[in-house]
This record gives structure tokens, C-alpha cells and sequence, in this order.
DNA sequence: AATTCTGTATTAATAAAAATAATACAGATG
DNA sequence: CATCTGTATTATTTTTATTAATACAGAATT
């Protein structure tokens, strides 16, 4: 089902975040429609159960799907994971303050950097390498 | 000149920038006045030199000091650190925003655009100031 | 009720990265 | 030339991130 970069330096665990994220954004996987299991996944990858269940965890805080305790791991309503309509709101935030810094001499590079930082705090798994524009 | 916390969990170096700062912009350090050097820290705090290197680089970065090369490190003159540490408060500002942001999928891609947008429309900025990095 | 599925929590082992140190180089200065 | 300065390269140590081993407990199925 899902697929690994062995010789990739990224994480598995984030390997699988960006492979399932994949496979809901592209309707592959249907909302509610279960996610196999944590040992499934195991199984057929060989790796540890807890590699699979961080992944899952990773995108249930992400809001990508959810967990029926006990039950197993689901694939979340379209409503959630839309938050195209959210990212746009979040830029009428950004703008002003954006051209304050920019006043005060922010560059595009200490910009990257401030993301990078945020990146690494805080949220994303993603890469978010040359090529990789996950939008959601 | 400087103090240290050994028992610390933050970083020496870190320390020392902070250290540093604080002597700035509380004028104990004046514009243009040479910091001790490299061997001089490293000998009065018995610590590597490699170590306040890596802060007066990073001070550097920071716009709050400036290097003549073989000549040692100098305190940076008023209106870049004014401007830097408006800067560095901006920065706090925007973490939280920008952490929340990259939760809802904002890429650095998409960021930059962001950014370029807001440069055309309003900040009168150009690069400038203290960006540059690696001058030798 | 027993077997087998599911997620979850705790702890340990390993891998990767950050922080610091050791050492050597090179220009500037007096 | 002797000594100051910063800098570059590499290694060591410390810390953090990642993965694994193992055990627990509820739900479903038989």
C-alpha cells in the first residue's frame, strides 16, 4: 500500500506522512475509509508498529484523519482537510505585518530562516524540498 | 567581561549572545567599540575560541556587531541594531502566526510569494542592512 | 469466553544533529 | 620576527530525534 525510500534520508515516519497525505489529497483514499491497521502496515514493511503509529498520530494532529480508539485509524472529512479557505484567511493576517518587517529591512532570507525555525518547532513533517509543493 | 551559567541547560554560546546583546543595548558597549577578541574570551572563560567565534558570527548575522577581518569585532552602529532588534521582535510576533500557518500546509514556496506580494504592494525596503553573510 | 484484531504506553537502543573542543593556518600589526 | 587578530578543518562530546522491543487493554468476531 504505501511505499519507502529506503536510501532516502528522510525519516520513514515522515516518508509515510507524505505518502498517505498523498493518497487522501488525491482521493485514493475516501473519507472515513479506514487506513490499515498499524500492525498491517508493520507486517508489510517490516518496521516497527510505533514508526506507523507516530505517522498516524502526525496526521490525526494534522487534522488529516482521525482515530476511532480501538478501532483503528480513518481517513477525515473532506471539510478538514480543505483548509485551502483557512491558508488564504491567514495571509490577510500576514500581509500587514509583512510590510512592517519589510519596512524595517526583513529579507527574504532571514524570512526563510524564520520558517525554517517555525518548521522545525513546531508543526510540519514536510521536507519541503526544491520540488515538493504539498498543497492541501 | 562576560558571564557564564554552567549549570545552564541553554547553550554557551547562546549565552554569550545574549551576554552580548544586553551590554549593546544597554550602551555599556559603545558603537564602534572593539569587543575582546576571540583568544581573550576564550582564555578569561576558559572555553574554545571556536565557541565565541560562533557567537560574535552569529551577533554578526544579527546586525548587532561587524567584523574587520584580522582586526576583531566591533559593535555595530546605532541605527542597524535599533532597526535589528525591532527586528528580532517582529520575529516573535510572526512565530506563533507562521506556526500555525505551516499546520495548515503553508509552504516555504507559497510563504515567499507572500512575501514578494507584499514587497510590491507597500514596504519601501531593498536588501541593505546587515544581510551579509559570508564576507571574507 | 477465547482468540484475534485494534490502538497505546513505557522503555530501550540506535541514528542523527548540535555543541564544543583541538589544532593549524594566514593576514595584520608593531 | 613575534604576537596579535580571525578563520578553516576536523574530531570529540553531548543532546536530541528516530526507531525498535515489549507489554498492556479494549473491541470485534467466532
Amino acid at each position: 500500500m504505501f511505499e519507502l525510500d529506503v536510501r532516502s534520508r528522510k525519516p520513514i515516519y515522515e516518508q509515510l506522512i507524505d505518502n498517505i497525505k498523498e493518497l487522501i489529497v488525491t482521493r485514493v483514499l475516501q473519507p472515513d475509509e479506514k487506513l490499515p491497521s498499524v500492525r498491517h502496515v508493520s507486517k508489510e514493511l517490516t518496521i516497527n508498529p510505533n514508526t506507523i503509529q507516530k505517522a498516524y498520530r502526525e496526521l490525526e494532529r494534522q487534522g488529516f484523519v482521525y482515530s476511532a480508539s480501538r478501532k483503528g485509524y480513518f481517513v477525515a472529512p473532506i471539510d478538514w482537510i480543505s483548509n485551502q479557505g483557512k491558508l488564504e484567511e491567514m495571509k490577510e493576517q500576514f500581509q500587514p505585518l509583512l510590510k512592517e518587517a519589510i519596512y524595517m529591512g526583513l529579507t527574504k532570507k532571514e524570512l526563510i530562516r524564520w520558517f525554517e525555525e517555525a518548521e522545525k518547532e513546531g508543526g510540519e513533517a514536510g521536507d519541503s524540498g526544491p520540488e515538493s509543493d504539498q498543497n492541501i
